[in-house]
DNA sequence: TTTTGGTACTTTGCGATACAAGGTATTATA
DNA sequence: TATAATACCTTGTATCGCAAAGTACCAAAA
C-alpha cells in the first residue's frame, strides 16, 4: 500500500514518539511508568498526560493490546504488547525513521 | 542555559521541520517554494499552509530574516537567510538532533 | 481501624501546529 | 485584456503534547 507508505512517512514528523512506543514494546511487554522511565533514560522527556492519551490511541488503532497484572508495589498495572498489527506498523516506521534520518543527512550536505 | 537546551532536546520530536528549515537556509538562501522543493526533493512532502506560517513565526523569533529579490519568472520573491541568533539554535538544534537519533537508537537494541 | 504515602491509571482544558482550502497579487504571454 | 504561472498569505479544523487535577488501589504506620 504506497498510501499508507506515504502517511507513514508524512506523519513520522510529529509521529516520533509512537514510534518510540512501538520500539520498546518490540523488546518486551510495559506498562506506562516503566515506558516513562525507559524514555527518560535515553533523554526523552515523557510525561503521563501525553503518554496515557496515546496508549489509548494506539490500542484503538489496534496497535496494542494489553492485560492487567497485580503488583506487589501497588495498584495492577496495565501491561501493554505489540499487536501483529503493530509489528507491521513498527516495520514501516522502521523505514519511514530511517528515510527521515537519511533526507535530513542529505539536507545538511550539498 | 541547560533550560534552553533541555527545552530544545524537547521540542525537537515536533519541530524536526524547523530544523530542516534552519539546516536548509544554513547552506543558502532560499524562498518559501524553493525551500518547499529542496524538502521535497529529501522525502519530506511540505505545503504552503504549513510553510509560510512556519517562516513567519521563525522569523518573528529572530532566526531568519529576509529581503524581497525580483524575478525574471513571476512576482518577487522573498528570499530568507539565517540570522546570527538562527544560526545558535541550529547549533542547538544539531546537538539535540544527534541526541534523538542516538537515543533512539539505543532504545532498539537493549 | 484509620490515616498516610506511594504507585498507577485517567480525564480535562489549553496552546501550538500541520494541513486543506481559499484568497490576493505580480508578471509574462496569448 | 484575458489567461496561465508563480508566489505569498490567511482561515478553519483536527490533532497532539502537556500541565493539572482527579480516581483508585495497596501497604505500612499511627
Amino acid at each position: 500500500m504506497e498510501n499508507i507508505a506515504d502517511n507513514v512517512r508524512a506523519q513520522m514528523r510529529k509521529g516520533v514518539l509512537e514510534y518510540c512506543i512501538l520500539s520498546i514494546l518490540n523488546k518486551r511487554e510495559a506498562y506506562a511508568s516503566s515506558l516513562i522511565e525507559e524514555l527518560k533514560s535515553v533523554g526523552m522527556i515523557v510525561v503521563e498526560g501525553t503518554l496515557y492519551p496515546l496508549l489509548i490511541r494506539q490500542k484503538n488503532q489496534g496497535l496494542l493490546e494489553y492485560r492487567w497484572e497485580e503488583s506487589t508495589q501497588g495498584p495492577p498495572r496495565k501491561y501493554y504488547v505489540l499487536s501483529d498489527k503493530g509489528r507491521e506498523q513498527l516495520a514501516q516506521m522502521d523505514a519511514a525513521w530511517q528515510e527521515l534520518v537519511d533526507g535530513i543527512q542529505t539536507l545538511k550536505q550539498a
